[in-house]
DNA sequence: TGCAATAAATTGCTATTTCAGTATATTTCA
DNA sequence: TGAAATATACTGAAATAGCAATTTATTGCA
């Protein structure tokens, strides 16, 4: 059993160093648009400069954070742009996945599929739409994209699982962030996984894509009821992103100072 | 204009050491499963320890590297389930992209996939198939990766154009130097092409679809051709990839020990 | 008061050094 | 002769220190 000192420390410091700031980010704990001082991470986590480093270019290359040169590190704001790519690339992965799961998915997993979509529509159903416990709608956001990668992962592909779990990121980042009053819309998941679970691939593609537009449309619309400009649909708020990233680049000097200066004595 | 001390460096060291070492690979100038000692690299390309560690793990994340914590980093061998992998992958993406292109390509953009799709299937047909000239083989499959490129520009959608390119990457690697002998079919891709610049997604997606199966296919048969083990079709040689992998983890203290020993005077 | 030039502070980037883990080569003992 | 123990060399990971570029704050001048 691990002792005090460092508890529990499997993988290496770049490692650790990227799975706390990516759930930190994910978490809200680092809002968008916030810098993220190397330095002052270092000294949060109790490492050096290096890890911090590498793990900042895997979380930019995840499209998580962005980073100018020799100005700064910040969580990344997403525009209206960057939901409808996720979703396009989030299209042609799942119908895949919806493709491949009708192929070649057992018996066992199609029954498992069914309860786990019986039991998402049910929790959605006790969704009011209204100001409910975060921690609810946290549980119920959760079920959802495990539901997603179970299917994934009865296709037998690793690397789309990956690809699929990658690209929900960013999106999730955004639907908690930006369009909190998103809902489930209630049935939406049973009459989908019966395709799934069906003996004809191409109707499981055309289900899953009409699902994940679907979907689209939903967060689409959340938004612009939120943030105005212009009707809904597509052509949502273009210049939402970069005003508020523009904002937030400015306010660099303003967090733990004495962090800093603390670990410059050293 | 740059003097002769540095000339023209675009990007940062670690930026760099990715382009080249990245070629390199491609090109087979390091051989699948060779070593890549980060020490030597540096010496080699002139520079420190934390780029090239940088670049390897950008290589290592992209799957064309692979890299035991205390043990050294080589390049990856893949297997014939990596291909197979990669080519779900490659068929989610591409179908997607054929989707999109068939809905909001311009005329201009149709007809410019018209001459290419004509050039490479012209080119195609002067490959015999026997020992070409490798530079004209190099140069096909050049322009065959910059067709379905130009496909994916089209739709609009920079996220899914990477995707496809990172990729395809690995695959061409090992096409190259696992199954040289695989020669495209002739006039495959301008009934593909056609398809493409109609007005129905749906037949745009399934002929994608048709394509990128039937690439599999060939490239699968080929390698069997080559390597035995069994019938053609999928079940390909299993052990193959671990085999050659296996035995060139030990030659490790084979290359440039004077680099090494020359780097330590300094 | 307004604007340009300068100074200070902070950033990400790179080099160097040290550490700890693993594999190979050598030695030692039965 | 063979197997176990040791020694050596090499590996990637991490810490530290310093550099170069950029932005912000300050100052000087009109």
């Amino acid at each position: 059993m691990p002792l005090s000192t460092r508890p529990a420390a499997p993988g290496s410091l770049s490692d650790r160093a990227y799975v706390l700031i990516r759930n930190k980010i994910l978490r809200g704990e680092f809002a968008l648009g916030a810098p993220l001082s190397r330095r002052n991470l270092a000294a949060e986590l109790e490492m050096s400069f290096v890890p911090i480093s590498e793990a900042m270019q895997r979380l930019e290359a995840e499209g998580l954070v962005e980073s100018r040169p020799r100005v700064g590190t910040r969580v990344r704001v997403p525009t209206p742009q960057d939901l409808r790519d996720r979703y396009i690339i989030r299209e042609a992965l799942e119908t895949q996945s919806a493709r491949l799961f009708c192929e070649k998915a057992s018996s066992a997993e199609r029954e498992e599929m069914r309860r786990m979509a019986a039991r998402l529509d049910e929790m959605s159903e006790r969704w009011t739409g209204g100001e409910d416990d975060p921690d609810f709608v946290f549980s119920v956001q959760s079920f959802h994209l495990s539901l997603h990668m179970r299917i994934a992962e009865c296709t037998g592909c690793g690397p789309l699982c990956e690809l699929i779990e990658k690209n929900q990121v960013l999106a999730i980042n955004w639907l908690y962030d930006m369009a909190a009053g998103y809902q489930l819309p209630p049935g939406f998941h049973q009459p989908l996984i019966e395709l799934l679970a069906g003996n004809d691939p191409d109707a499981a593609d055309a289900a899953m894509r009409k699902h994940v537009r679907s979907g689209m449309q939903e967060i689409l619309a959340a938004i612009s009821e939120r943030y105005g400009a212009g009707g809904g649909g597509l052509q949502g708020p273009e210049v939402l992103g970069e005003a508020v990233g523009a904002a937030l680049w400015r306010s660099r000097y303003r967090r733990s100072a004495d962090i800093a200066s603390r670990s410059r004595r050293r």
